[in-house]
RNA sequence: GCCGCUGUGGCGGAACUGGCAGACGCCCGGGACUUAAAAUCCCGUGAUGCGUGAGCAUCGUACCGGUUCGAUCCCGGUCAGCGGCACCA
């Protein structure tokens, strides 16, 4: 019979379904497993071939997980709010909800093509109702917990998709999602105070099983560093604030920086003498979006505010303030003290102005550059602070600064509050009502969800309002609070809104007066293993620890942390090692592998394409070796088809032992590749040697979770009891492992000259013998003298030889 | 510029804790089967040189150097590529 993989797998696929193989159960005596990969968005395309590489690796695990015993939580869902689906809605005049769900259908097709063991009963979808519901009672909390707040700022403004973006969707200065111009624009909006978790969010890390670079990633993204706040006098009365990580640094402050949107510039500007310079460049620095003002990074610009002039608070010195856009109004307190001898910009800008350099840390040449070394300088011209380390310097005026009243220690964060608002139509309605006697007020807990209203167009209003502001009857409404007239809030919700608790869902994903009930978040806790793309690392992967750790807050859920494992996979390139894109024509449908070499080929492929963390090109010709070797593992099951069920052939035993020992390890830490590699192997030696039943259906099991359905074929015709995937996982037994000889290498002065055949564990004195006698070893040492001899037991021998003394 | 990662055959990639570099697969070459082809099976396959031949020798993990009996692995330096951040004081 040849291997009819088409109908094996709907076979194997329907049997699973009907016996609900791979439900998870919220209430079972075994230990719980939670295995999560980030849920697709359901694009109009349909499932990419770099979907199945996470999916299949947290297949494997899942499924090996069960084997072992486990009640493993595996599920699925659909992250379907978004601005794809809506363009295509407008587009083709169908409603957003219809192009979602026949999304849906096609991808929920093509996973159970697949063969993943989701469990079907808990798919969740973002759009649901039912499920918002839950998403805007997560952020009425967060606004009443003062966490939401509205502010006028100036937002990133994507041209085409006349919405705004969040600064994590602004990739070198174009939208990350259409590639188009992004301008600055200000808008009231939304925000989360994420800046408020900050501190947790970086200090959590430590005690989580994060891959490292996942860590790094967001604690340079979240940016913490530690300096003080000083306050220096000004000539026009005010105290201008500064904050700097190089407090110790102080007497080398020749000049000021303000950021040309500094607030107090409009209180000072009577008192300036050059007005007109100094609004010209104001204005300048308004027209440039962020990007630009980058761009121009290498070209120092800037204005003196002729008129003030600030005071060294420690050498009382009269020193001159700049604006300059090097300086950032949203950052520290927009202003800076400038030490050009010990900062490279501002080393620049006093090169480019002709400002005085002072050396207060000696170590460098602070002609030629800024000397900003912090690890061997000392201090120098710094008065009380001379011959101190920067270490201890730092702490030295720090104190005396507090003990003046003149600063403090101080830590800031680069990170950003979260701008929440969209103004689109496919997306959480925002669950507030605005009154003018009250401000702002949740609608009612009972009246959620809010749902969307059906509007003519989904188009973005021509003065950049949600479409949903033209639904007039939707948006009068009463106050919940006073009874009054109030408008509801015609802003939705991110993307990241539906992503940023889907997990907990998944726990109990029909409850109806909870988003998880408490029973089921205390039995699954929090993910155990998830795995996700390094590209979601400072956005899903933040924003959802940041809900995560509110909830807790609030009681919702028991852990701080939502995930105890974040593992990574690299991506799926083109043929030609290109990223796989529609216009270079190289995208791989997983449908067309589907067809021509069945699923469990695929899955296969996709493991054993390379290291699972790096990306790896596709290769058409290489798929191919994965289908041969399930054919050749089809041939073994017929080989030993009709033989008694006895136990391992005894030739076959440390290999057997030696492959589960390798396949079980290797799943764990992701070594897919070697995995399947030694399954090879061990297929290849079956196929010379001969093999047993038993021998076969080991290797069956073995191979389940990569190749499940031609696993659950095999077994029945070997005549397996229950199914494949329910076995317990093969074990092996160390003692099985070893062989009666090695092979060991011999080594001359350590090259390798030929190796010889020894007992396992031979005696070193033994093995020397056994080494010398070697007819290659005798030429080479002939007229020699053995000077030394290092064995490493079972693997190796080097004898160290020199010319004889005569 | 800063942070992180990676450099191994024609290709994708292996190599446990410093111990036979190139597992496994692809491609390619030769052979068997076949009227023929496909499929399958068997053999070969890092480079160079020597040898009719079994084989032998030398070189070889981006480059230069160090430590070691022994280095793809550890240390110092250089180069190249990838990813993230980017005037964050």
């Amino acid at each position: 019979m040849k291997y009819d993989f088409g109908t094996i797998e709907k076979k194997w696929q329907k049997i699973w379904e009907e016996k609900k193989c791979y439900a998870a159960s919220n209430t079972s005596e075994k230990q719980k497993f939670y295995a999560l990969i980030e849920f697709p968005y359901p694009s109009g395309e349909g499932l990419h071939v770099g979907h199945p590489r996470p999916y299949t690796a947290m297949d494997i695990v899942a499924r090996k997980r069960r084997m072992q015993g486990f009640n493993v939580l595996f599920p699925i869902g659909y992250d379907a709010f978004g601005l794809p689906t809506e363009n295509y809605a407008i587009k083709h005049k169908m409603h957003p909800r219809e192009v979602t769900k026949r999304n849906i259908a096609r991808f929920t097709s093509q996973l159970k093509m697949l063969g993943y063991s989701f469990d079907w009963d808990r798919v969740i979808d973002t759009t649901d109702p039912d499920y918002y519901k839950w998403t805007q009672w997560i952020f009425i909390k967060l606004f009443e917990n003062g966490l939401a707040y509205k502010a006028k700022i100036p937002v990133n403004w994507c041209t085409s998709c006349k919405c705004v973006l969040a600064n994590e969707e602004v990739v070198d200065g174009v939208c990350e999602r259409c590639g188009s111009e992004v301008v600055r624009k200000e808008k009231s909006q939304w925000m989360l105070k994420i800046t408020a978790y900050a501190e947790r969010l970086i200090n959590d890390l430590d005690g989580l099983d994060f891959i490292e670079r996942v860590k790094i990633q967001q604690k340079n993204w979240i940016g913490r560093s530690t300096g003080a706040e000083v306050d220096f006098a000004t000539t026009a009365g005010d105290t201008l604030r500064v904050f700097t990580t190089r407090p110790d640094t102080l007497f080398g402050a020749t000049y000021m920086v303000m950021s040309p949107e500094h607030a107090l510039l409009e209180k000072w500007f009577p008192l300036f003498k050059n007005k007109e310079e100094i609004s010209a460049y104001q204005e300048a620095a308004a027209r440039k979006s962020d990007f630009e003002r980058t761009e121009m990074a290498k070209d120092k610009t800037g204005v003196e505010l002729k008129g003030v002039r600030a005071i060294n608070p420690v050498t009382g010195n009269e020193i001159p303030i700049f604006i300059s856009d090097y300086v950032l109004a949203t950052y520290g307190t927009g202003a800076i003290m400038a030490v050009p001898g010990h900062d490279e910009r501002d080393w620049e800008f006093a090169k480019k102005f002709g400002l005085p350099i002072i050396e207060v840390v000696k170590g460098g040449n602070i002609e030629e550059a800024a000397f900003t070394d912090c690890q061997t300088g000392v201090m120098v011209n710094s008065g009380f602070l001379n011959g101190l380390t920067v270490e201890d310097a730092k702490l030295k005026i720090t104190e005396w600064l507090s003990g003046k009243g003149l600063g403090e220690k101080k830590v800031n964060y680069k990170l950003r509050d979260w701008v929440f608002s969209r103004q689109r139509y496919w997306g959480e309605p925002i669950p507030l009502v605005f009154c003018e006697k009250c401000g702002w007020v949740p609608i009612p807990e009972k009246e959620l969800p809010l749902l969307l209203p059906e509007v003519e167009s989904y188009e973005t209003t021509d003065n950049g309002e949600s479409p949903l502001s033209a639904m007039k009857d939707w948006v009068e409404t009463s106050c919940p609070s006073c009874g009054a007239p109030a408008k509801r809030e015609t802003d939705t919700m991110p993307q990241w809104a539906g992503s940023s608790w889907y997990f907990l869902r998944y726990m109990d994903p029909h409850n109806s007066s909870a988003l998880v009930g408490k029973e089921a978040v205390d039995y699954w806790n929090r993910v155990d293993w998830y795995n996700g793309g390094m590209e979601h690392t400072t956005l899903h992967l933040l924003y959802s620890r940041f809900w995560h750790k509110f909830l807790y807050d609030i009681g919702v859920v028991p852990t701080s942390e939502p995930y105890s494992k974040r593992t990574s996979h690299g991506m799926i390139l083109g043929e030609g090692g290109e990223k796989m894109s529609k216009s270079r024509g190289n995208v791989v449908n997983p449908n067309d592998i589907v067809d021509e070499f069945g699923a469990d080929t695929l899955r296969l492929y996709i493991m054993f394409i390379g290291d699972f963390e790096k990306a790896a090109p596709w290769s058409s010709t290489a798929v191919k070796g994965c289908k041969r070797f399930l054919d050749r593992v089809w041939n073994l099951g017929e080989r030993v088809m009709d033989s008694p069920d006895s136990g391992y052939s005894p030739e076959n035993e440390s290999a057997i032992n030696h492959t589960i020992k390798k396949v079980g390890e290797d799943i764990e830490s992701m070594k897919f590749n070697t995995a399947i590699a030694s399954l090879m192997s061990l297929v290849n030696e079956l196929s010379d040697k001969g093999c047993s039943k038993a021998d076969v259906k080991t290797l069956v099991c073995l191979l389940s979770p990569f190749a499940p359905h031609i696993a659950e074929e095999l077994w029945e015709m070997l005549g397996g009891k229950g199914l494949c995937c329910e076995q317990p996982w093969p074990s092996y037994d160390e003692s099985k492992m070893v062989d009666a000889t090695k092979v060991i290498a011999v080594q001359i002065n350590g090259k390798l000259k030929t190796t010889v055949t020894a007992p396992t564990d031979c005696a070193d004195a033994e093995l020397t013998a056994l080494a010398l006698s070697d007819e290659k070893v005798r030429r080479a040492t002939e007229g020699m003298e053995l000077s030394k001899t290092i064995i490493v037991k079972n693997k190796l021998i080097n004898l160290i030889i020199k010319p004889q003394r005569s």
